[in-house]
DNA sequence: CTCAACCGAGAGCACTGCTCTCCCAACCAG
DNA sequence: CTGGTTGGGAGAGCAGTGCTCTCGGTTGAG
């Protein structure tokens, strides 16, 4: 990203780049279970050993490689949205949808890797969290967008969701109506169920028509926050 | 289940058992991606070759893993249901999703050797689908009861929606409205992206109040079904 | 120009799934 | 009761893995 700093520095940036390119390759590949660092490091040409001069251990790859996949998604997401940036919210909203759906398929093991099971004993180190945001951010942008365009019509709220309400709304959606913000949480986590059972081949002769039947869902989705078709 | 037939066919069956056995403590200790077929035999006072004689690879272990998974989560929800079998469909179904989700939440691994990513390269054999789908009947057949007493609302069936809606009720749904058919899929794989996200961490920090947060988010899916409360 | 930091190479350890061969014990037919 | 067949445990071995450590050569900062 920057002036060039000598010739170590910038070998080291493209080794690192170098590494993650043959690893996301086996990784689209095989899936995360099969990523090896002997392979990746026999494909390019360098033994193992150097391989952790840039990551100390096997996880470490796997999570700079699951930073990339949340942010691919994230990037795939807003350029979508931003395509429709125009139309009513629930348009808006089925497109962000959609553009996850398309990702995942694309993308089958990378989706995997993240929203998957996670791997044996792993737990995602808190540099994730920014990159895993963006998605549930657009969302939330969609929503209170709808809101203050008055295009909004949420259920009304338990009396025993209320203080979560209010504190989830203070933590990380402001300006979002109190009744909105557990069925957008909770839509944000049934859109993933929806496209892991398709991905995961939950669906095998089960939901033949997976266009259409997603498209009602997440519409139906949009709706059970409060925005109208 | 026989009168015994030999000393060799009782003693293959109780070893299978031993080997199943040990193969789940090590399942619910370290996930699916650790268990190893030495450390299986190790324990069991066995050398490594001779597993093979019961379970012809690692993914034949796997596999009988995941149908006793899928049989214990569809005989928890069945228990759960049978409970409150009197009750309105509206509460049998949030029953059986709350069984899910304590099903989920004691077995972690379990649940996510058969709804997390698949294991790399691994297909499910077809021998699981009857075992994956006691689920998902007894969710058909609570909205079918509602159906049948009248007091099921579902929403308006989209029309590019209709002959698959007409395919699911004949293939696996018969006695419930096309209307209900693509919601009620619906709501079973989002049951399984709420469950799964609090089960995997997604929730940290952003849902802290689980219970009363899942029960308000099943009850609403139950209503977009048209179940009403 | 020197010296520390950097980093590739190679050997090695402990582990994995899986195969093959050997050999004994259980079983069944005659 | 016996003899051949089969089931199944033991052990060695292969190819692969993640990871560590040591040895040198190169680079770049003081």
């Amino acid at each position: 990203m920057n002036i060039p700093q000598g010739a170590r520095a910038r070998a080291r940036t493209e080794i690192t780049a170098a590494i993650k390119d043959e690893a996301r390759r086996q990784l689209a590949a095989d899936g995360a279970a099969k990523l090896s660092l002997r392979a990746v490091a026999r494909n390019l040409g360098m033994v193992s050993s150097a391989l952790y001069r840039y990551f100390p251990s096997r996880d470490d790859l796997l999570t700079a490689l699951i930073i990339d996949a949340y942010d691919s998604l994230g990037a795939a997401a807003e350029t979508a949205h931003e395509a429709v940036a125009d139309e009513s919210p629930a348009v808006r909203w089925t497109a962000v949808c959609e553009a996850v759906r398309g990702w995942a398929l694309g993308h089958p093991h990378e989706y995997a890797l993240i929203y998957g099971s996670p791997v044996p004993g792993y737990v995602a180190p808190q540099t994730t969290v920014p990159a895993a945001a963006r998605v549930g951010l657009l969302l939330i942008g969609v929503v209170r967008d709808a809101h203050e365009r008055g295009a909004l019509n949420p259920p009304p709220l338990p009396g025993e969701l209320r203080a979560e309400a209010e504190r989830m709304t203070a933590d990380f959606a402001p300006g979002l109506p109190l009744e909105a913000a557990a069925p957008l949480v909770a839509a944000w986590a049934q859109l993933y169920g929806l496209v892991g059972f398709e991905l995961f081949g939950q669906f095998h002769r089960v939901v033949e028509a997976r266009e259409p039947f997603f498209r009602d869902a997440v519409t139906r989705l949009g709706q059970s926050i409060g925005l109208r078709a």
